[in-house]
DNA sequence: GTCTATAGGGGGATAGAC
DNA sequence: GTCTATCCCCCTATAGAC
């Protein structure tokens, strides 16, 4: 994590909102300049090259979402509750920030090195944070993942959150909640969860 | 679906893996030309635009994967075998064609109208499927759909495929079958699927 | 149906004044 | 730190010969 500068800040939100909208390489410098309200030559003052300002945009996204699932399993005390806060905080993050997760999710192949391999770094860092949560419940016998396949059930939860940027836009934020909670319970039977939640009474179900 | 001249298919080839390597914006008629081994002005003799050749792309991508699925639905007899025969299927052409089915599910949005518009019903097509399949099965009691959302859980199902388009290359293909597998396995349990498989004996499990 | 050549525009990035 | 002006290159697409 690091500081920047208003300008900074006003350049990097600018160059997110132009690459999540038309790709990294249908993105021209002189977009993001007229988004940012700077002159094209301003956007070089603050940032080497366009890759750079992708660099630091899929940083700041990677790092926000793994903080964002860090403080969901530090907020749990039981392998259920751990697992099913972080995906209800992918979840969220995904869709609150979904233009900038876009970036984030779609553009990784544009990244030259070294940028490239520290972002897959802060990647690996979040894929183990719901392996080790998965593994947990596991060993505890709260969990009973299929085929004995942890990696690849990890995997398939952090896409539930992750697919979501490829169609959501802000202007569906009102149905956030009710997709981190779907994908609460899929997750809760994708892992073979043991834990009952307090049944709703089957009369007025729904 | 339609056929190609051998001229055509080459060129739609090209362009396919190119724009899979550097997305729509970052794709150049020349680096397609050289990719098919013509010169930048042959490649219009076939199609009349970047954006018409990314629609051709796009176009033929959707129809194979729904291709796929609809094979997949017609060879099975019950609801359980319908909906994992069709998660089987579309992981598995998501997987074999990877670069293909990248530039189906994250180009989209570099379509303009009316192609869009041609793309987006091909998706709901595609989206039907799975969610008449779990319905089905929801309505004869095979299945117990979470929440009963079944939109919800049809829009799962499909990100189980399509996310693995994000990373997954040709270089993995060994590892495809086992990853349907686990797709297929997960699938069920999002589903609530009462479906019983023929238990392996516990004492040699895995 | 393919080529060479090129028109016409927009690209990333920099120079130098303020 | 921001601007205007600009370099130089590559872009999409077309013209016209074969």
């Amino acid at each position: 994590m690091q500081d920047y500068t208003p300008a900074q800040q006003r350049v990097l939100d600018a160059a997110a909102a132009a690459f999540s909208e038309h790709g990294f390489g249908g993105t021209s410098t002189r977009d993001i300049a007229v988004r940012a309200g700077r002159s094209p030559a301003a956007v070089y003052v603050h940032y080497s090259s366009k890759e750079d300002l992708l660099f630091a945009v899929s940083r700041r996204g990677h790092e926000a979402a793994l903080r964002a699932m860090l403080d969901a399993r530090d907020t749990a005390t039981c392998p259920h509750d751990r697992l099913t806060a972080m995906v209800h905080a992918s979840t969220l993050w995904h869709l609150e920030n979904a233009l900038l997760a876009r970036v984030v999710q779609h553009e990784f192949g544009a990244l030259t090195e070294p940028h490239r391999s520290t972002i897959a770094a802060l990647r690996r860092e979040t894929s183990q944070l719901v392996v080790d949560a998965i593994e947990d419940g596991n060993a505890s016998g709260d969990f009973d993942v299929a085929d004995h396949d942890v990696t690849g059930t990890a995997r398939a939860l952090l896409s539930l959150a992750i697919d979501l940027v490829r169609w959501f836009s802000p202007d569906h934020l009102d149905r956030a909640e009710g997709i981190a909670n779907l994908n609460v319970r899929l997750a809760e039977r994708m892992v073979g969860s043991r834990h009952r939640p307090p049944p709703r009474s089957p009369s007025t179900g729904r």
